[in-house]
This record gives C-alpha cells, sequence and structure tokens, in this order.
DNA sequence: CCGTTGAATTAGACAGTGTCTAGATTATCG
DNA sequence: CGATAATCTAGACACTGTCTAATTCAACGG
C-alpha cells in the first residue's frame, strides 16, 4: 500500500523524475503550440509537467536555454516534414526540389509557432551548437538538391547559388505568409482540394529555378 | 520665475501633454527599435516619454492597442519604402515591380522589429480598422503591378493571381531571411556594392514571374 | 468671472512572469 | 553504509500588464 505508486507512476512524483529533460521539452511544445508563441511561460511548462516552477532551470538554465532546446528539435521535424514528402515523389531532381518545398510549407503550417521561434524570433541562442547543426543540415539539404538539378556545387558556382537562395526565399514566403493571414487573402485556395493546393504551391516553387530552357 | 517652464517646455509636464498618443507613438518605436521585438515594455515606453506607466492605457487600453496602432502606421512606412524606389525605377511594369520588392526589403532590414511585429506576429489586433486598410492598400499596391505587367485583372484571372502570390512570397521571403540570418549564411552577399545587391535581388525576384517569353 | 463637468494623468495595488538563492530529497558510488 | 553530488522544491525579488481610486487641469455654460 506504501509503493503502490511505484510501477506506474514511476517517475513521476518521486522527487528525482528520471527523464524530465525530455518532459520539460514535450511540455514546452504542448505549451507553445497551445499559448502560442507570444503567451508561452516557463511556468506554465513546469505547471505541465507537474513540477515546481524553479525545475527547468537545473536542465535549461533559462527560458531561452529551453527554447533553443525545443527550436533545434524542430529542425529535426524539419527535415523529416520535407523527406516525408521527398518520399512520395516521382524521382526527378525537381520534383524533389519541389517536395521538399512543400515539406517545407506542411511543417509551418503544422507547427506555427514552432516555425516562428525557429525563423522568426531572436529567443534561441543562434550560437548553440544543436541549433546550428540542426539549421545547417536543413540549409545542406536544399543546396544538396540544387546541385542534383543545375549539376554544379552552389559553393563554387554562383548562379547555382542563387538558385539555393531563390528557391529558398520562396518556400519561405509562402510559408510564413501561410502561416500568417491564414488563407484569408487567398479565398481562392480555399476550395482548394489537397493536391490541386500542392499542384498550385508547386508551380510556384518551381518558378524559382531560371526559366528552363525545356530540356527534355 | 512661476511661468517660464511654459513657452518651451509647454505641454511637456503641464500634466495634459496635449498630444501624448504620438508621443507614445513615437516612443514605442524607439522602444521596439532598441529592446527588440521581445523585451517590448510598455512601462518602458511610459518611461521614454516621460510619463506614468498607467497614462497609456488610456489612449489605447491595451499594449496590444499600442502596437496594433504602431503596426497600422508601420503600413504607411512600408508602402513609402517601396514608393521611393519606384519613383527611382524605370518607367517599364517589370522595373517597377522590382523596385516594389527591393523597397519591400529595404523596409524589412531598416525596421526588423517592426517588421516582425507587422507580419509574424500575433499581437496586433488584426480586425483593427486602420491596420487592415494598410495591409489591404499595401496588397492592393502589388496587384496593381501585375495587373499592369500582365494586363489582367488577378481578381478575375487565375493565373494573374498565381503571379501576384508569387512575387509577394519571393519579397517576403528574401526580406523575412535576410533578418532573421543576417547575411551570416550569404556570405557571397557581403562584398557586393549595394546596386550589386539590388541587381542579386531584382534577378530573383523577377523568376517570380512565369518563364517570360522574353516579348521585346 | 466662476463653478461644474469631464477628460487626462498619476499613484497604488494585484496577479503573473523569469531568475536567484537556500534548503530538502534522493541516486550514485567509493 | 556514508559521503558526495545531482535533482528538485519553496520562497524571495524585481519586473511586467492591467485595474482602480484619487489628482490635476481644460473647457464651457451661468
Amino acid at each position: 500500500m506504501k509503493r503502490d505508486s511505484q510501477a506506474r507512476t514511476r517517475n513521476r512524483h518521486s522527487y528525482h523524475h528520471g527523464d524530465l529533460k525530455r518532459a520539460l521539452m514535450d511540455a514546452a511544445e504542448l505549451e507553445l503550440a497551445a499559448k502560442g508563441f507570444e503567451g508561452f511561460s516557463l511556468r506554465g511548462v513546469a505547471k505541465r509537467a507537474d513540477v515546481s516552477h524553479g525545475a527547468p532551470a537545473h536542465h535549461f538554465t533559462d527560458v531561452s536555454g529551453l527554447l533553443t532546446a525545443i527550436a533545434a528539435r524542430g529542425y529535426q521535424r524539419f527535415i523529416a516534414a520535407q523527406n516525408r514528402r521527398e518520399s512520395e515523389a516521382a524521382d526527378d531532381p525537381k520534383a524533389k526540389l519541389v517536395a521538399s518545398g512543400l515539406g517545407y510549407i506542411d511543417f509551418a503550417v503544422d507547427n506555427p509557432s514552432l516555425f516562428r521561434l525557429m525563423f522568426s524570433s531572436g529567443r534561441p541562442d543562434k550560437s548553440n551548437l544543436d541549433l546550428v547543426q540542426g539549421a545547417d543540415a536543413a540549409f545542406e539539404k536544399l543546396v544538396e538538391h540544387i546541385r542534383s538539378i543545375t549539376h554544379s556545387d552552389p559553393n563554387t558556382d554562383a548562379p547555382a547559388m542563387t538558385d539555393v537562395f531563390a528557391a529558398w526565399a520562396v518556400a519561405h514566403g509562402l510559408a510564413d505568409l501561410l502561416i500568417a493571414n491564414g488563407l484569408s487573402r487567398a479565398t481562392f485556395l480555399k476550395p482548394m482540394s489537397a493536391s490541386e493546393r500542392d499542384d498550385f504551391f508547386g508551380e510556384i516553387i518551381l518558378r524559382a529555378l531560371p526559366a528552363t530552357r525545356d530540356e527534355t
């Protein structure tokens, strides 16, 4: 009768949580999605994880530290969302690029606050290693797409690097505008089916590449 | 000796400020630019305007009200920045569009926090009339550009509306990425002169339009 | 010219926030 | 088993936004 709260609630109310760090990150993502980017509160996260308000500091020092951590984890999800789309795409470099862009948009629409945290916020510590690695990996992914389309290395070939930034800007712009305005400005998007919408965005993403000479 | 603080400091320390509303908005913009979007504080604004911490409430009710007001005023500056560029551009529809996009970027780079407030934040009240009018005016400007390029009305012609969103996404994406990463990712941009950079961005903006059939 | 009405502004209170500290609890390992 | 260090709690502090009552003043009708 004294030990019944062990097997199940083990590591729940046993002072030493055991895996508080991950639990806090999960709670933080919930808080972020629920309260939005603005109303996010460290104490709210602690409450969600059923832990004292000072506990997070021990694992993340700062609120900035916690946000940095979930932003870094966000990049993994971000890349995963793109991979998901790519795996369904035709085996064509351009189709892969388009798919990647659609994954970019998927992620933003599914996790608007996290997206904002990652790209449009000064709160995460941008010198943090995990964060930098995540961002670099995402960027490298895009570079790779352009590389296999243009058959030249963007790092040494200026025009290819232009393509990189053009593609990035288009995808990012679409994503950011979508979660800013919802679809309120683009009312004609609403009645579209999912695949119609993909086509619409896909066509725009393709424009990022220079006027194609229509090679077979 | 009793009235010396009149002519000069009139309306400064005379309890009734006279034009506190505008003074608060100016102070708020300063605060926003100084402390950044995150560290913005209503009390800080009041301090800047040399007024009690409760004073702003009477003119703006909320902190949200104040932010809404400066976001609305931001749209005027935003449009002005585009007009500035357009007036220097060649008398060609596409050149005007490019110029408008460069103004878009100018504004973002010059007022990053205000830009974030306007486009990537849930804090301003998006149902506010002034704000809506500002946003509509900016959007209408873009529509007009596409109209004079395509010779068809985006509101009734779907392909033209696609152009609108493509152009918007590219400009917005470039602007947002620029203020997010600085130029850290695009190191090759640094050594560029101002006009070289304009050309670089201009070329990307032009890609938003469908592959041009190279009409003279 | 004077008193009244109402708007502008102040000052104090309140709950909530992030961070800091001292203390309590427990896992780990010699 | 006992010491050490990691983990977590609880309280305090300065700060935030908002609310309220009390002050100050401008304007206007008598």
